[in-house]
DNA sequence: ATAATATATAAACATTTTTTCATATATTAC
DNA sequence: GTAATATATGAAAAAATGTTTATATATTAT
């Protein structure tokens, strides 16, 4: 198996890693996971410590990373993860913490 | 499909994630899994912009946080990838990326 | 058009991470 | 013991990231 990858792949690969290497955008990340599409204020309200003005950076970074999407319903912004991947590198995290 | 971890497990999940999330040290781990146990200047002279003690910190880092583990052997000593659940999280993290 | 709701953005500030530089430690060779 | 090699460590400087606060934008309701 090829590990080694090609410099534009590697800057691409740290910054999925960046954009979920914090616990606040973790928990984000497996809270849509779990429950599929959320709103910004549902994400809000399940998340303690995070205020909403935060919590738009944080989804903007994951967004801008690739990590998850959003699409708009009247005022509401509804975001999810961008693609299935995103749930196997979860679960082979999970399985590198036991 | 269980997504939602503990706190305790979220900081464990985000440490990793820290520890790899950083182009130099990604660099390191790949590195590391193609060619197996590698000393300090084996991978020093692999890795362009990184002198040693920068590496030594990184190295560290990725130790500290359970991704690599080293071993003595006279002078030297030999770093290798912690355990094999690192190659997974990497093959899932490259697969987010193409 | 005004108000209310939902979310984003920008700038200032605080904190963390990365890098450098100088020095320390461990091992081997002489 | 002294020198040489291989690696680690600590502290300061530099850079990046995270957080707050205030304000802006978009949509809907009145």
């Amino acid at each position: 198996m090829e590990v080694h990858k090609s410099e534009k792949k590697l800057v691409a690969m740290a910054k999925v890693l960046k954009a979920v290497a914090n616990q606040n955008r973790l928990r984000i990340v497996q809270l849509l996971l779990n429950e599929g599409e959320m709103t910004v204020n549902e994400i809000c309200e399940k998340l303690e410590n995070c205020e909403q003005s935060l919590l738009s950076h944080h989804l903007a970074a994951l967004k801008e990373a690739g990590v998850v999407c959003s699409r708009r319903d009247g005022r509401k912004i509804y975001y999810s993860p961008a693609k299935k991947e995103i749930e196997n590198l979860l679960n082979c995290l999970e399985n590198c913490c036991d």
